[in-house]
DNA sequence: CCGACGCCCTGGGAGC
DNA sequence: TGCTCCCAGGGCGTCG
C-alpha cells in the first residue's frame, strides 16, 4: 500500500518522466474514478504542458501550464505507471493520459479506491493540504511530535497513521518503526514517556528514510512509475511476520487487530 | 471528543 | 479443478 515513502518514489519519478510533456488527451473506463469527471477534466487540461509534481502527505499533484492541478491518491492498490503508447495493457489500468513523445501516463488499480481529482488553482490546493498534519521528514519537530503524543490516548499506533495529526504513515511504517523504538501499539499516547516519543520520532524518521532508500515497500501492488517493485519488503522487521521469530529476542511476532488494522509486534520486545 | 462500524471495491486465498 | 465465500484496508461518513 503506497505510503509517504512510496508516494514519494513515485513523485520523484514522474518529476524526471512527464515534466515538460504536453497532455494530448485523457480516457477512463472507470469514470467514477475522475473526479469531478472525464469531461471536466479533459477541457481543462487537454493542450496544457506538465510542468512540476509534487507530493504531500499521501497525495501526488501534478500542475500543469494554464493552474491547474490534478491530485491523485492512490489508496491501497493504485499505481502511476509511464508507459510508451504501445506497451502492453497494464493490469486494472483506469485512467489513461496521452503525452507527447510517444508517452501515457497510466493510473491503474485493482480495488478502485483511489481517485484522480482536478482542482481549480493553487487555492484550492491549499485548502484541502492545509487539514493535514506536518510531514514528518520536513516539518514534524521532536517537540511538535511530543505535543501531539500528549494531546490524546488513543493507542500510538492510531496517532502514527492519524493523517490530520501526521501525515503520510500508514499501517506498515508505523508497525516497523514502533517496533524498532520498543513500544507497544496499542500504548495510549499520552502515556509515553519523554523518552519513548523520542525513541519513536527517531525510529519514525529511520524506517521512513529507509523506505524511501529501497523505493518502497512491494507487498501485492505497490510498483514505482516505471512498473519496477521497491525492494524494503526484504527489510520488514515485523510487518506480516506473524508467527515467524522476532529478530531482536527470539520471541514471536503477533498479529492483532488495532482500528480494523493488521498490527503486528513482538509482545516481548514491545512494551 | 471518542470508538465502533459500514462503505467503497475486487483479487486471492480458504474451504468444500 | 471449480465453485462460493469472505477478508483486507485508507479515508470518510454515520451513529451512539
Amino acid at each position: 500500500m503506497p505510503e509517504l515513502p512510496e508516494v514519494e518514489t513515485i513523485r520523484r519519478d514522474l518529476a524526471k518522466l512527464i515534466v515538460g510533456r504536453k497532455v494530448l488527451g485523457i480516457e477512463t473506463n472507470s469514470p467514477k474514478q475522475v473526479q469531478p469527471s472525464l469531461e471536466m477534466v479533459k477541457k481543462a487540461i487537454t493542450g496544457t504542458t506538465i510542468k512540476k509534481v509534487q507530493r504531500r502527505a499521501k497525495i501526488i499533484q501534478i500542475f500543469f501550464s494554464n493552474g491547474k492541478i490534478i491530485i491523485v491518491h492512490l489508496k491501497l492498490t493504485g499505481r502511476l505507471l509511464v508507459r510508451k503508447k504501445e506497451d502492453k495493457i497494464d493490469d486494472w489500468q483506469h485512467i489513461m493520459l496521452s503525452l507527447s513523445g510517444d508517452k501515457e501516463l497510466r493510473f491503474a488499480d485493482s480495488r478502485k479506491f483511489g481517485w484522480f481529482r482536478l482542482l481549480k488553482d493553487e487555492k484550492e490546493l491549499q485548502k484541502i493540504l492545509k487539514e493535514f498534519g506536518p510531514e514528518p521528514l520536513d516539518g514534524l519537530t521532536l517537540p511538535v511530535f511530543q505535543k501531539i503524543l500528549s494531546s490524546t490516548s488513543r493507542p500510538v499506533k492510531i496517532v502514527l497513521m492519524d493523517q490530520q495529526r501526521i501525515s503520510g504513515v500508514g499501517n506498515i511504517y508505523a508497525n516497523e518503526a514502533l517496533f524498532l523504538a520498543k513500544i507497544d501499539p496499542r500504548r495510549p499516547a499520552k502515556k509515553m514517556t519523554k523518552q519513548a516519543g523520542e525513541k519513536l520520532y527517531q525510529a519514525l524518521e529511520k524506517v521512513l528514510r529507509a523506505g524511501i532508500k529501497y523505493r518502497g515497500a512491494s507487498d501485492q501492488y505497490y510498483l514505482d512509475a516505471l512498473g519496477h517493485k521497491g525492494f524494503y519488503q526484504e527489510h520488514f522487521l515485523v510487518y506480516g511476520r506473524q508467527g515467524k521469530r522476532c529478530l531482536a529476542c527470539s520471541g514471536t511476532i503477533k498479529r492483532i487487530s488495532l482500528g480494523g488494522r493488521g498490527t503486528f509486534y513482538c509482545p516481548q520486545c514491545q512494551k
